[in-house]
Order: structure tokens, then C-alpha cells, then sequence
DNA sequence: TCTGGGGTCCTAGGACCC
DNA sequence: TCTGGGGTCCTAGGACCC
């Protein structure tokens, strides 16, 4: 079935998949690498970047060890609590102090609170130099980017692209990468992580299932402790074993996502590097040191979340029409609840509002952690140039209908012709009278009618977007 | 593993429409 | 009053990734 979508001459210049010649790019403990950046004493110490460790502080994770500190035990995403057993704090050792630490001098790390500010900027300087190495660029995350340089190098010397691009990140920004080369992004993916740090693995086009067959389920992405659980109960262990078995049972087991596991396991993958689309939501949330029952406080957290989430949006130009909020109750339970309006909107005030509202089921309840989120975001905010940026890729890439349901290019036409003023308006009226029977909040009468104009604004500004080309 | 923060995608049931 | 079948949207939860 998918030999039927190689449709030669149409759109796509390329007839085999196994021309493509994908790159997987993949910083190594990014975080960390930043802070060495700044700071170069940190060269070959344990070197652990995260939040929580401060005096007082007693929730938090790590966010990157350097392999210094991977080598005593300290892991990402680890609770800091673990990571300060197993390596103490430089800054809290005392030659003088005596036995009742276990630890030596150099059983101690380096502690840095991360500081995303910082290491975007060098993330930046990375991505410039990717955009110099290949035609299309995805980026991942910030650490991470798949690259498509079919037509800027050849298997044959495939390797010595990969360390140009290697030496020229170490060279002009100063943080070494791992490069996987495969034909497919799932196989250069798994292949960049297969000589970390600063290492480089091609895997050619005849060698994928060779290179897979022996790894570990879990190395294959998509799958994390659940699902090799349940595939090792099936006695699958490795990608060979998955790729050699029936695909039935898997789809059975876990429904498309088996199909996609089976086919990534024989090395089938026909994505093509694209670049990333915009986001599909923001979210902030944050934890307590310790469950909170008294009702004030979460309001209160969930005052600040609505308001950093809502100036996010506004910052980055995005209307939101689904406001939900997440609660966490002991022992670890996530409940989250969302609306959704009838149109994009952006108000910060009724994302403060219908957060608010949302949480009052959860309000009397043991909390742990809380975050508020907004959806099903839309950019095209009366700006031009976004707007033409809907065509373009779609004519160039017809490919890209490869992937059904989900491209978005047109939801807005739709959305905003069913949307019209006067349910915003209601919305807005139906949330202002139940803040007005709570007297307690002092907004400045300004205030609203200031939002009231403003979300007009953006509603006309939407509206006649429609009638634009 | 006693669990941070910011995301994505998938599933399943219900509402609603034709 | 009982009832088919298809499609879409919304919501809650879950698994996963970095």
C-alpha cells in the first residue's frame, strides 16, 4: 500500500524514498554545554541544570546532566531531591566537615537553574548555521532538528557532510552535536543517538533493518514504558522482533500507533523533512512544594498562570478559542477541564475568567500542581504576510497531503464565517455577570470596557480578513 | 522514578446534525 | 415511537517526547 503513493512525475522529482538522505541533528546535554559556554571552569566537571535545588526549594527536576554527572547516577528528569543524594552540591562542601559525609570533593556537581533566555540564543546561532547546511530544516525542539540534505551531499561521502556541519556548530557557537544519517527521519533519528557524545553514525539506505534489528524496543521512538511493557508481554524485545512479527495483534494492541511502530521497526517511514507549522497551544503550570488545600492560594496560582499564558499569546500574535485548565491531586492524579468559545479571541481577562471557573470543581480539593492552557490557536491575526504563507507551501509541497486531517490551511475561513460578533458577545456578558456577583475583585471599570473594545477589534480585524483576496 | 514544565498526538464517548 | 448510518466537534484522559 504505501508502494501505491509513489506516483512518478507528479509533484515529486524523486522516485525512491531510499534517495532521501535525512540528517538528525541533536545537541548534546544542551543545557548543560550553555552553561559551560559562560562559565568555562565548568569543562569536565558534573555540571546538572534544573529548578528545585535552591535552600527552601523541594520540588524540581533536572532538566540536563552533563555525562559527569550521569556518571554518578544523576539523570534527567530526575527529582532534584535524588540528584542532591547522589551529588551533593559543590557549593555545600566542607573540606573541614567531618565523616558524616560520604562524598569527596569530587563526588560533588555543579548546580545551574536553567535559563531558557539564554540557551535559545544559542540555539539560535545553531539553527543558523543548519539553515546554511540544507534546504529544509525541521526543528524539533530546542536541541534538536531533523535536516534534508539529499541534494547538498551523497551516501558516499555522507559522513564528511555530517562532520563539516559537526565542526562548524563546535567551531562557531561552542556546543558539540551527535549526527544520525539515514534515509529516513525515524532511522536518523535512533542512529544520532547511537554514539553520543559528538558522534556521527550514517546508516545507508540497504543497512537500515541490519542497524535496527538488535536495538531494544524502547529505543524506537514512540515507545516509552508503557508500551515496551506491554510488547515485551507479547515477547517482542527488539526491533527485529516487532519487524518479524505479525502486524496484526500489534494494531490490535495499540491501534494506529501499532501499524506505525510495525512499519518503523522494518525501517518504513515516508515522512519527508518539513518544516515545523505553528504551534497548536500554550500552556504554564506549576507545582507546590507541597499539596495545598486552603482555596486562595490556587486561585490565586491560577490568576498568574492565565496571565502569563494570555500575554504569550499576545506576544506571539496567536488567538485562542479553548481555555482549559490541569489540576493534579495527591497521590498523582491529572483532571483537566477546557471550553471552548465560539470564535478566536484574545483577552486576558476571560482566560483569567473561565480558568477561574473551570477550577472551582477542584477548588476545595488537596492540589499539588495547576496549570492553565489555551488551544486551537490561529495566527493569522490581521497579518498579511501569514496569510500569503498558507499558499505557498501547500502548491509547492503537494506532498503534503500525504498527511490528511491534520494540516489546518483553511479552518479559518470556516471558523470565523460561523463566528459572529454577537456570540462573542454573549460569552463575554455571560462570564462578566458571574464576576460581578463576585464582588471581591477590583477591577477598574476602564479595564473592562477597554477589553470589550479591544476584543471588538480583533473580531472585526478577523472578520474582514475574510473578504481580503 | 514519590514525580518539573512545555508540548504533541491519539482514543473514546457523547452531542448534534443530516 | 422506534430507529440506521455517517460525519464532525467537543471533552477528558493517556502516552510520549525533550
Amino acid at each position: 500500500m504505501p508502494d501505491g503513493s509513489r506516483l512518478p512525475g507528479i509533484g515529486d522529482d524523486r522516485e525512491d524514498d531510499e534517495e532521501w538522505i535525512v540528517l538528525h541533528v541533536d545537541a548534546d546535554c544542551f543545557y548543560a554545554s550553555c552553561e559551560r559556554l559562560r562559565e568555562p571552569d565548568l569543562e569536565g566537571e558534573p555540571v546538572v541544570v534544573g529548578m528545585g535545588y535552591e535552600a527552601g526549594e523541594t520540588v524540581g527536576a533536572v532538566a540536563t546532566a552533563s555525562y559527569e554527572a550521569r556518571a554518578h547516577g544523576v539523570e534527567s528528569a530526575q527529582a532534584i531531591s535524588t540528584a542532591l543524594e547522589r551529588l551533593p552540591r559543590r557549593a555545600d562542601y566542607d573540606p573541614d566537615a567531618d565523616s558524616d559525609s560520604e562524598h569527596t570533593r569530587e563526588e560533588t556537581g555543579h548546580y545551574r537553574p536553567v535559563d531558557m533566555d539564554y540557551y535559545e540564543s544559542i540555539a539560535e546561532e545553531v539553527r543558523t548555521i543548519l539553515h546554511d547546511c540544507a534546504d529544509v530544516v525541521r526543528e524539533v525542539s530546542i536541541d534538536e532538528a531533523y535536516l534534508d540534505v539529499t541534494d547538498r551531499t551523497a551516501w558516499e561521502v555522507a559522513d564528511g557532510f555530517a562532520r563539516h556541519v559537526t565542526d562548524r556548530i563546535q567551531r562557531e557557537v561552542g556546543v558539540t552535536v551527535s549526527i544520525g544519517v539515514a534515509p529516513t527521519m525515524s532511522a536518523a533519528k535512533i542512529a544520532s543517538d547511537f554514539d553520543k557524545p559528538n558522534g556521527i553514525t550514517v546508516v545507508r539506505p540497504g543497512d537500515v533493518r541490519e542497524f535496527l534489528d538488535p536495538l531494544e524496543v524502547e529505543l524506537l521512538h514512540g515507545v516509552g514504558p508503557v508500551t515496551a511493557r506491554e510488547l515485551r508481554g507479547m515477547g517482542l524485545e527488539t526491533a527485529g522482533d516487532v519487524a518479524a512479527t505479525d502486524p496484526e495483534p500489534l494494531v490490535e494492541a495499540f491501534g494506529e500507533r501499532g501499524r506505525e511502530l510495525y512499519d518503523r521497526a522494518r525501517g518504513d517511514d515516508d515522512r519527508r523533512v518539513e518544516p515545523k507549522g505553528e504551534p497548536k497551544s500554550f500552556s504554564r503550570e506549576s507545582a507546590f512544594a507541597s499539596p495545598v488545600d486552603d482555596p486562595e492560594p490556587k486561585r490565586d496560582q491560577i490568576r498568574t498562570l492565565a496571565e502569563a499564558v494570555a500575554d504569550r499569546a499576545q506576544r506571539e500574535d496567536a488567538l485562542y478559542r479553548t481555555i482549559g485548565v490541569k489540576a493534579v491531586t495527591p497521590p498523582y492524579d491529572v483532571h483537566t477541564r477546557e471550553n471552548s468559545l465560539p470564535g478566536p479571541v484574545d483577552e486576558p481577562d476571560l482566560v483569567e475568567e473561565l480558568a477561574l471557573e473551570l477550577f472551582e470543581e477542584f477548588e476545595s480539593e488537596p492540589v499539588r500542581k495547576l496549570g492553565v492552557r489555551i488551544a486551537n490557536l490561529e495566527f493569522a491575526a490581521g497579518d498579511q504576510t501569514s496569510l500569503e504563507g498558507w499558499d505557498s507551501p501547500m502548491t509547492e509541497t503537494d506532498a503534503s497531503s500525504s498527511s490528511p486531517s491534520s494540516s489546518p490551511p483553511s479552518p479559518s475561513s470556516p471558523t470565523l464565517s460561523s463566528f459572529t460578533p454577537s456570540t462573542v458577545e454573549s460569552t463575554d456578558s455571560d462570564v462578566r455577570t458571574e464576576t460581578e456577583s463576585a464582588p471581591d475583585e477590583r477591577e477598574e471599570p476602564d479595564a473592562d470596557t477597554q477589553t470589550e473594545t479591544q476584543s471588538r477589534e480583533h473580531v472585526d480585524g478577523q472578520t474582514s480578513l475574510e473578504d481580503f483576496p
